[in-house]
DNA sequence: CGTCGCGCTCG
DNA sequence: CGAGCGCGACG
């Protein structure tokens, strides 16, 4: 079953509606936890967004990847100059809602179907809560809005194929870093070879990785041409050539579990214990390919959300502790 | 059109 | 308390 979501963007709408996206802080100034910030990482394919700005839902959204770390939009400008430089980004395929739902003139219908916290608008004014970004809504609220106005509900559901997704951004994201890399007038020519080879998990780090890892830690495949040198703390993130090159800022892992570990479906944690994502279930994994001989070697249809995979170093748990705040924890 | 201050809601 | 992707007034 889809979610349904409602987004309050005044500030940035222009730049998210035609960049086919929203975008977070992970939390507030102050370092506080926020819900619905937090949101960001709960919404899921296929969810659907309504998107709210001067005081009126105009656009309809379909979510289409799961929420994933990127810096602040350039495009933003002055709005938000108070946000970190890093937060979600949340690829939505976003079409228009004709005409514009004035939650106001539905508020009497509308109030009672509102959650009592975490709501997007005063549930007797109807004006906008200034706290909210992006608040769950029930099916109800959002057919509610979408009842008489007209959006292209066959446009949304074939706007997966068209729109932004994580492979897309990933990819400009670190085209960036690969061209600040290439005007370092600090680094020395085999430095910046090594440091864009290692984007690709080749080179020099893909070796130093070697002397460290012998197999995939969660199929137990152990032959090289196999598996892939995937950085714990992603490349993109990065601060400084040593973390781009570190051994022990990587695992071997076969294509499948590589891909759930770069998105955060899986982690793990000091003890060496699989975590799986709560936005992950079963089913996801296997449509997302989770390898056949994972699933044989831990029971993964018996066994529950966590399982164990052997020791860290104290290095690689360092990694792993960056890399676990891209693993949503609920509450 | 942008800025400022008043709200409310949340931790 | 302070922080926040709203709102409307005022220029």
């Amino acid at each position: 079953m889809p979610q349904f979501w409602w987004v309050n963007h005044n500030q940035t709408a222009r730049q998210e509606i035609e960049g086919q996206y929203l975008w977070s802080p992970k939390t507030e100034s102050n370092g506080a936890r926020s819900e619905f910030y937090n949101n960001m990482r709960r919404a899921s394919p296929g969810d659907f967004v309504l998107s709210f700005f001067e005081q009126a839902i105009r656009y309809v959204g379909r979510v289409t990847e799961f929420a994933f770390t990127a810096p602040k939009p350039a495009e933003f400008k002055e709005a938000g100059s108070y946000w970190n430089k890093e937060g979600w980004l949340l690829p939505v395929f976003w079409t228009q809602l004709d005409p514009p739902v004035r939650p106001k003139a539905l508020i009497e219908v509308l109030g009672p179907l509102l959650p009592t916290k975490y709501s997007p608008i005063n549930p007797t004014s109807g004006s906008g809560n200034q706290k909210a970004y992006l608040a769950n809504i029930s099916p109800a609220v959002f057919q509610t809005i979408v009842d008489g106005a007209i959006f292209d509900h066959a446009a949304l559901e074939r706007g997966g194929a068209n729109s932004l997704t994580f492979e897309i951004v990933n990819e400009q994201l670190e085209d960036a870093v690969e061209r600040q890399i290439k005007d370092d007038i600090s680094l020395d020519d085999t430095v910046k070879k090594s440091l864009i080879l290692a984007r690709r998990g080749q080179g020099r780090f893909r070796a130093n990785v070697e002397m460290v890892e012998r197999s995939c830690r969660l199929t137990g495949v152990t032959n090289p041409s196999l598996l892939i040198a995937s950085h714990i703390k992603p490349w993109r993130l990065c601060n400084s050539a040593q973390e781009r090159l570190d051994g022990m800022n990587g695992l071997l892992l076969t294509p499948d579990a590589d891909h759930l570990f770069d998105r955060g479906f899986i982690s793990f944690n000091d003890g060496g214990e699989v975590l799986v994502s709560p936005r992950v279930d079963r089913t996801d994994l296997q449509r997302l390919g989770f390898d056949q001989l994972a699933m044989q070697r831990f029971g993964f249809a018996e066994a529950p959300a966590t399982w164990h995979v052997g020791a860290f170093t104290a290095q690689q748990q360092s990694y792993l502790a960056h890399h676990r705040t891209e693993v949503f924890v609920s509450g």
